[in-house]
DNA sequence: GGCCAGGACACCA
DNA sequence: TGGTGTCATGGC
């Protein structure tokens, strides 16, 4: 590791920052459907994603109450496009049972629900694993942890702030260990590895103009 | 036409 | 714990 993380990782941050901007995530109009597309974009492209939600839109689906009594088979022809769809259709439904199961429902229930609890019980949902949960635990319900993906992975190693192989768990530690890090700093964090990594940080690295191209 | 995308899980050793 | 196969659409 860096003899001197905390330093490193604030680097990066301020330098992807000051390239990109603030990228406004998440981009989604409610809470339900911030949790929705963290299930649909799993190893996915959000664009494709982003036709998914249409549809479940324009069917009315993105409130609980409906999308909880829709026909799986229906539901998975609906967000056919973000692939995976007969899966993804059953998540949705297994997070519908979830909610109604542990708070009846109703989602400000379920926020209400302190940090290190809702994670372990968003991790127990078949289909949310630690990226999804995070992403709902920062995104949906704005707490401060760190949402670690593949682009997160392939950054810090490539800079050797970690290992090729580390832990989903070793690289967010790495994170909100060293890092005064509040949600805001977080969402943007996360959304900026995105976005350095969809344009250089690709499985074929691209760092001519990368702004970490001379960063740790 | 192959590679990749805002993962998770089952199964195996 | 770690490695591998599976799930699938759409853009480039």
């Amino acid at each position: 590791m860096a003899p001197d993380p905390a330093h490193h990782l604030q680097e990066i941050y301020d330098s992807l920052f000051s390239t990109y901007g603030p990228q406004h995530w998440w981009p989604a109009k409610s809470r339900f459907e911030v949790i929705l597309g963290a299930i649909l974009t799993q190893n996915t492209n959000w664009k494709n994603v982003e036709r998914a939600i249409a549809n479940l839109r324009e069917a009315d689906l993105l409130k609980y109450e409906n999308l909880r009594e829709v026909p799986s088979q229906r539901l998975a022809e609906l967000v056919r496009p973000s692939g995976y769809f007969n899966i993804k259709a059953e998540r949705l439904h297994a997070f519908c049972r979830f909610l109604q199961r542990e708070y009846k429902g109703n989602l400000r229930k379920m926020f209400r629900e302190k940090t290190e609890d809702l994670r372990e019980k968003l991790l127990s949902v078949k289909g949310i694993g630690p990226e999804t949960a995070d992403s709902i635990l920062l995104y949906a319900a704005k707490r401060p942890v760190f949402v670690v993906d593949a682009y997160t992975r392939r950054v810090l190693s490539r800079h050797g702030l970690c290992r090729e192989t580390a832990s989903y768990e070793e690289i967010q530690a790495l994170f909100m260990e060293n890092l005064d890090g509040d949600v805001q700093m977080f969402n943007e964090y996360h959304a900026l590895f995105v976005q350095v990594g969809k344009l250089h940080c690709t499985p074929k690295p691209r760092c001519a103009e990368c702004p970490l191209s001379d960063v740790g």
